[in-house]
DNA sequence: TGTTTAAGTGCGACCATGACA
DNA sequence: CTGTCATGGTCGCACTTAAAC
């Protein structure tokens, strides 16, 4: 399709009686050497609210060589963390005079590769992946990923990156925090018993061990429960279906520590079925602090992962980055959850 | 800041031999009259993937005319359902070829215009605003912003668009039935004490009162009750609060219909710490259909308001204002919602 | 047929020119 | 004659495309 037809700098420069020099110095005001005598300005501003003439950013770009916006890449937009990430960005980049375009992608490497390419060639000065892989993911194939787009790539910063060995610009919550703090306080509350689910990852099974042994506790393996939905929306289901299980083990546990909120609300559901009053009989914990975790009848105890910081923190390494000075210092900055207690755990057994 | 220094198509001609034309044939394949040999071809693919050159859209679409991508405008991308809009509208455009720029606005007039101008210096082909205006803004104003807009847009289509007597391409959830469905569920389920959350302008009123006649019934004005949130993160307060004021009534509700899912689980919190058992004591109803209402402990009957369908529509009717046939004749479209009945509401009285 | 050349694409930055005091 | 200010012309940006070779 082809463009609307907008009036150019020259047919306004035409109607004020002016060179599309002049025009350009008024309407962008900035360091040229052209200069021009109040009056002309004023037919230039009249003639170009007339007539609607807006300049034409993207050939600004390529003469400035100045980046004109900023991609995010990203596979969940719907997602309320996201989406609350999303909107911070949006209003961090318009105060630093970009755009910034989403592109939604999936994770395979070659959808993925295509996003990036075609995001780079937008000229955006920047990129951010929220996230770049999971835990389900080849490590192998990754690895190729990162160096395939790090070679064409500008300024890119990665969110929720934990594979240590092969380092990133990224923003990542503190993992241990995010299981160990919820895991504490429900062992200070006497909880013995305790399923964690969404915790089957290598890495997050070794925390729980770790807290565990701290108390003198063994970890038991089906006390740990793996599944992280890549649809988030199955989140729920998942926490439904894990807590099922768990509530037919012996002994039965006393707790659940949810990964994630929307699990938690899912096990909600079955110990209420199960005739088990959530705060009272049994303790749940969830992860992320959703806004609506707080309204539930039961309110539920979570792990705030301080969004604003979160995206604050994008923000400054990719400034940082698109500067230019030290670009090769990657900044992998840990962001330090923190434990919200509500109704859903706050009692002693 | 000044992009980082990209491999241009000169230096791939001169590496592979050949002249710019040539690259330039080669990589974008179109109908140019530019021949060239498979060997010249090879050679100009091996010398791009090398140096990493990716051709540079906004010089192409300076010269061909084509919009690059579409704008997004919205205050609320983290809200579920823009956040899924907002998905679905990612996806379709790039499946067309346009690459999404989001915007995040607030409903001052000036701030409108300042986004809606800088978009269009990005020579979009279109643009989407979810929402244009909320019921509580100054008529006047918003009629000379959407002038303003028309002038020098291009294509753009909007969401929630409920004055007719200023007609806007837009796509509209029927907000009568939105209003009517759940009402007249609750009634057909023989609640008579019904207050409404959430429906206190004049055109939501009106349809209540036009329901309530149906069953000879006449609406009383404290059983409808206003407070739609800006912020919508304040609708669970809202419900609470709106909710704790509607138990107080006499004779005291047997049914609340609100009209979102949000406040609907505020009201929850009430009933149940009131002692009422929803779904048995008293009846809740919400509208949206956002997740995680089916996941409720007692699932929440609600409005669905096609989302996929919706997103779909914005699409379709921007796609038909780009190509400009017709350019003249607004699209407007209703998307008729349809009522879940879920356990919250799911008894007779 | 294969390849090069030249003419755009809208705009910004610089420079030479000119008017005027 | 010099200095200041206003203005138009020209070139360049990174690429596409029609036409020439």
């Amino acid at each position: 399709m082809q463009l609307a037809k907008r009036p150019s700098i020259r047919e306004v420069a035409a109607l004020a009686g002016v060179s599309p020099a002049v025009v350009s110095a008024v309407l962008n005001g900035t360091n040229s050497t052209v200069r021009f005598s109040p009056d002309a300005a004023n037919r230039v501003r009249q003639v170009a609210e007339n007539l609607g003439y807006i300049p034409n950013k993207l050939t600004r770009s390529i003469i400035r060589k100045s980046p004109l916006a900023i991609g995010v890449l990203t596979p969940w937009p719907d997602h309320e963390k996201y989406g609350k990430i999303i909107k911070i960005l949006a209003q961090e980049f318009r105060n630093r005079g970009y755009h910034m375009i989403v592109e939604v992608c999936d994770f395979d490497p070659d959808n993925f590769l295509r996003h990036f390419r075609d995001i780079v060639s937008m000229q955006v000065g920047g990129m951010i992946i929220l996230p770049f892989a999971t835990s389900q993911f080849d490590k192998e194939a990754v690895f190729k990923l990162a160096t395939r787009c790090r070679r064409m790539s500008p300024a890119t910063v990665v969110v929720d990156w934990y594979w240590q060995e092969m380092i990133l610009d990224s923003v990542n919550v503190d993992m241990k925090q995010l299981i160990s703090l919820p895991l504490r306080h429900l062992l200070d509350n006497g909880h013995r018993d305790i399923v964690c689910i969404g915790c089957g990852s290598p890495r997050r099974a070794s925390y729980i061990t770790e807290v565990l042994a701290e108390y003198g506790l063994e970890s038991r393996g089906e006390y740990c429960t793996s599944g992280l939905a890549q649809i988030y929306k199955q989140d729920y289901e998942e926490g439904r279906m894990l807590a099922e299980a768990a509530l037919k083990l012996s002994p039965r546990p006393t707790a659940l520590m949810c990964i994630q909120d929307r699990m938690a609300i899912g096990a909600y559901k079955v110990c209420e079925l199960a005739g088990l009053k959530v705060g009272r009989d049994i303790a749940i914990t969830g992860g992320d602090n959703m806004i609506m975790s707080q309204h539930m009848t039961v309110s539920l105890t979570t792990v705030d992962i301080h969004t604003e910081k979160f995206a604050q923190a994008l923000v400054d390494i990719l400034m940082a980055k698109m500067s230019r000075e030290n670009p090769d210092i990657p900044h992998v900055l840990e962001i330090v959850p923190h434990l919200v207690v509500r109704e859903s755990s706050d009692f002693k057994l």
